[in-house]
DNA sequence: TGCCATTATAGTTTATTTTTATGATATTTG
DNA sequence: CAAATATCATAAAAATAAACTATAATGGCA
């Protein structure tokens, strides 16, 4: 038994199946074939259910997979311990970011962190909540950023900002005139969301106590918060942006940010990462990097 | 970075010597040697100063250790978690047992055992507590028969039975003629015990009240109970005994055995393991024929 | 300083792991 | 239903890693 029998067997469980994870491990099929088939003689068990498609561990696999996550974990720690002891900040770190922050904040601390940790290898996805969730689960993804509250128990979260929602409106729209809105003023059939999948659209259509599924005549499958305002502005109807995106506004398009009146009307953004995870040093780097980035850029 | 590289660094530190752990690892020096070198390397950072004797882990190595022994010790729940759910108790046990249980309870027990569990490679160590203590911390044995209470806190026990305490007396003795005899009749010059490090010789003197070092003319470095028998014979004097000593004396013997009036005269015998030990399929095996055996014995 | 014990290094052998190539099996699709 | 495709297993060769033997360097101690 080895730890890289381990890593195969867990690579097989995450990816389920034996090609992709022989892929993922940077090993050929066989090879990895051959290292589970070991374990599972020197354990005297089968660990995997290959007539399933996907390969699903059979119950002797889902205790050996128990223990060997923790041993895996361990495992890291070592190196872990060292590199904090070291004062290093090195090693890879693999990264969800929700489409809602993402080209808002992307830029604002991935230079400065790039230089300040040269032996950081940062891999940045753009993914919704729930698939960060499940990326996560199987250890696809070390963090994420995403919005306060709506990821599970399990996953622990480090306030990174808060980010205050704000109104995007069209210059046709009677309430443009208006210096703030508020939420009782918003016709929600004159309201522009996000599809769903995006956290900010349920937060919003709590918000607006519009907790049934919306149905306006422009629910369009919009990816991005760009082309909702595009949206908006043709149709003379508003949005909901998060404050990180003003930033990213042209001045013209920030001629049409109204604030929202009334108080809890933002989300926070926060830095989740899996209970008991191991790369502690490099997360905390990041987390220190963000804030201070936004900081900056607020100032 | 891999399990064989940290189980030599343990060794090594363990041992304090390369040669010695080498040996215990059953591999040549310079294997091990290399093993910690390309260790040290991967890492970057010196865990052993080889110039101190006995060798001692640097400070990077005490973290490096920390880590290691929980990494070990869940790889090692593996192949626990696996037998547990195969039904099987296979696996070697290092047990030390003190000298005043192990000449009366080790052929009780270990016959059947061996039966039983023929997959089990059990290496049975007479040593005195202290040392048991010290081993037990050091890695070197898996779990201990002492008497309860003897050891630290971080070693949790498991009560195998209760041994009653008996006089053992020469027939010249003026209290031969006594059916039973009291802890206050006892003459302390009259008694002979164990030399110091047996726990059962600090457990009588507490009976007797007599917390300062004995110093009674006997008083020779006996180092089992079979010599003292002698010795008392062979002066008129007396000792006490444990219950469990008396199966395996000679009828003659058994003669000069009278039992100690008044309650709380009597040793828990225990079966002490480090806490979160990984091998508990074989120490719930080992406890449950040993208890079945003492049941057998006194039946 | 020289001896003894201990660890490090070099070169060789053995063992293990990986790869390439190919075969077997199951699943999908025309 | 059969051909095509995908997936996992097996076999032999190549590459890599670990072990051994022999020997050199080092470090304490008389």
């Amino acid at each position: 038994m080895t730890i890289i029998q381990l890593e195969y067997l867990m690579a097989v469980a995450n990816y389920g199946s034996f090609t992709l994870a022989a892929d993922r491990c940077f090993v050929t099929q066989p090879s990895l074939s051959m290292q589970i088939k070991n374990l599972e003689e020197e354990l005297g068990v089968t660990l995997l259910d290959r007539s399933k498609k996907p390969v699903i561990p059979t119950e002797a696999g889902r205790v050996v997979l128990a223990r060997a996550t923790e041993t895996l974990n361990a495992f890291a720690r070592i190196r872990e311990a060292v590199n904090e002891m070291k004062g290093e900040v090195a090693g890879s770190l693999r990264l969800g970011v929700i489409p809602t922050v993402a080209p808002y904040l992307l830029h604002l601390f991935l230079p400065s962190f790039a230089q300040q940790y040269p032996g950081v290898q940062l891999e940045v996805h753009e993914m919704l909540t729930s698939d960060i969730v499940e990326a996560m689960k199987r250890d696809l993804l070390d963090a994420a950023i995403i919005a306060g509250g709506t990821g599970p128990n399990d996953i622990s979260e480090e306030e990174l900002f808060s980010d205050t929602f704000h109104v995007y409106i069209s210059p046709q729209n009677p309430l443009y005139e208006r210096v703030n809105i508020r939420i009782e003023d918003i016709d929600p059939d004159q309201l522009i969301l996000l599809f769903e999948g995006h956290c900010i659209r349920d937060q919003i259509l709590e918000l607006c106590q519009q907790v049934q599924t919306l149905r306006s005549p422009y629910s369009f499958e919009c990816g991005s918060l760009e082309t909702v305002m595009r949206l908006v502005d043709a149709t003379g109807a508003m949005t909901i942006v998060p404050g990180i995106a003003l930033g990213s506004m042209t001045p013209a398009q920030r001629e049409q940010v109204r604030p929202l009146a009334r108080g809890a009307t933002s989300r926070k953004i926060v830095l989740a990462t899996r209970r008991a995870y191991v790369k502690q040093s490099l997360i905390k780097a990041l987390s220190a990097s963000i804030k201070e980035a936004v900081a900056d850029d607020l100032a």
